[in-house]
DNA sequence: TGGAACGTTGCAAACGTTTGCGAAAGTCGA
DNA sequence: TCGACTTTCGCAAACGTTTGCAACGTTCCA
């Protein structure tokens, strides 16, 4: 038996059909389960199947079922043309999402893209390979997205939903609110002239910076923050802040990082000079990645419930390709005090 | 006509053939650039599809084609039921794969197994989804990896690939000589009762231990290095190892980390309890991620080339789907000397 | 005893593409 | 003018499932 199944590999439905004596379409019923078929062939059926390690064709049956099973997660590096996947806050997001994805027996297509060509997302949602699609960020993308979220309903993004006139769904934090908590520690700490570092092409950055900008502006600080562009791509990440540093550093009395993994990097910078956090330089974070914790000193920062976006992102796709609707989700953000301001 | 092409939606290729006045076989032919259709109806053919933003169902094609251009990857969480996707070295592999795979024009689709059935890669191998499989790690699963390599071809692991009577692929770095370095520079740094963080249940890690393990003999330290189970879970981590260094704490002058996130973690532990770095104790660790090179004090390790080993994956298994042969790949590891011993 | 009702199964038509084969039309040289 | 050859295209058969519909054999009730 043993041989036999090694011998006359059994690749068809219509193949098993042929041992089991009966037809194709019974296995296919037998093999799904449903209650059309005799308990007993099925049960046979199915021991068969199992017995030659039979699994039908999956290109086949999404073809003829329209479903495909498969959700795409794509990665838009819009303007981070350095950066690439490896970024802890996107892997973290991607890793909840692979978890509550395969939960729900569902395949994830992983694309990263960097949009050249304009039909980055057409191309993805027409190829009608996937149920729905997830974007982690929304980088400078938003009329792309807006574009096809207007045709194309199971579609959701992270990042800002309280863009002017937004159609497509998404959720993320109140970036607004949390670069407020940020700039707010900052003065807390006693500084006045802050810089934030990162660049502000992606609306949810912007915001953030905006927030640091307000929350300076309430304490009547007549100035507004020192924005310096940098980059999320780890391997020039260094030599971009110390750049800033060595440019600005003797003006500064506080940073506000855009990003976990921006902060860790300017407490290495500042280690390096002998800049001591937070007396000389108090510094936050966003985000709040493990790696916060783990740093030396611990980062203070603003902290996204990333299990929990992922989890209402899915939920929200979910709804939406069922055809009911699913509304933007904003979650507050909350700063998490450490050591590093 | 821009009403036109939205009105009349065209979906197959047969809709838009009857566009063309031509045959479906033509626009097929037209819309794969072959040289059998004239050069003028193909292109017309083609600004066709392109106004009508018409793209060829995949699923159908894929079927038709028994070719998928897809690529699983897969990472089996075996022995680490706590750890998720979210693991540094697991997204940074991660990252660098979907790098080079997108880039050849192949799509990846992510699973994440915690291997509880035994037929867990048999399911993903049999599916006729895929074109290939690349495992990141081979976990405590490397029977059943074996089992499914005897006559799956285009299947290829990162990990150990010196495994006694190993058959399948496996690309990694020479985990012996990694855990030896580590072990050397821990003794020339003057410890001889050293502690190696880390579970042995993936052989990779095992043999990352006996590195240290044979450094150590060869050293003439007649005992062996204090075994300490850590997940790489990094919500336990902190746990563990400051459980770890309550007990064995005092017996202790050098620590070998299985893995940086360890590493990170323990140096964070130490900080605590006001032991330094690395004088009062040296630490090691094992990957050089990132986050080594920014983790105060910069952390000593074994370097990985990730990229490079990624590459290595990538091109073993286009070897392989080709149907020629590829080997296993061992890599040497080399020892970044920074701060943290 | 007839037929309605029920539970199981088989038949065959999709799903949308690719591609071998042959037909038609055009080109060329003899 | 004819045949050989080339280029371009249409026809139709796959690829392996799923599923509506019809057919079959039972059972059961009138």
């Amino acid at each position: 038996m043993e041989q036999n199944a090694q011998m006359s590999r059994v690749r068809t439905i219509a193949d098993l059909a042929r041992l089991a004596g009966v037809s194709p379409g019974t296995v296919s019923r037998a093999l799904a389960g449903k209650s059309l078929v005799n308990a007993e062939t099925r049960d046979r059926i199915q021991a068969l199947a199992a017995e030659h390690s039979f699994r039908p064709n999956q290109m086949a049956s999404r073809l003829r079922t329209q479903r495909t099973g498969v959700i795409g997660v794509v990665v838009p590096l819009g303007h981070e043309r350095r950066q690439h996947l490896s970024d802890p806050f996107f892997m973290t997001m991607l890793g909840f999402l692979a978890d509550r994805l395969t939960e729900d027996g569902y395949d994830l297509m992983l694309s990263r893209i960097i949009p050249d060509a304009t039909d980055w997302l057409e191309r993805i949602v027409d190829s009608g390979m996937m149920d729905g699609v997830l974007l982690i960020g929304q980088s400078d993308q938003v009329d792309t997205i807006e574009r096809v979220a207007r045709r194309y309903r199971p579609l959701v993004a992270w990042g800002s939903s309280d863009l002017p006139g937004q159609v497509h769904c998404a959720v993320g934090t109140d970036n607004i609110a949390g670069g407020r908590m940020a700039g707010e520690r900052l003065i807390a700490r006693g500084a006045r002239r802050i810089a934030f570092l990162g660049e502000l092409r992606a609306p949810e950055i912007r915001q953030r910076y905006e927030g640091v900008a307000s929350a300076m502006a309430a304490a009547g600080i007549d100035h507004p923050p020192i924005q310096l562009d940098t980059h999320l791509a780890s391997d020039i990440m260094v030599q971009e802040v110390t750049a800033h540093l060595d440019r600005v550093g003797g003006e500064i009395d506080g940073i506000a990082a855009a990003s976990d993994v921006i902060a860790l990097t300017t407490l290495r910078v500042l280690a390096d000079r002998g800049i001591r956090v937070p007396d000389d330089m108090p510094v936050v974070g966003y985000d709040d990645l493990p790696l916060a914790l783990s740093a030396v000193p611990r980062i203070t920062t603003v902290r996204q419930d990333i299990a929990r976006g992922a989890d209402e992102m899915v939920s929200a796709l979910f709804r939406r390709i069922a055809g009911e609707d699913a509304p933007s989700v904003m979650m507050p953000p909350v700063l998490v005090e450490r050591d590093s301001a």
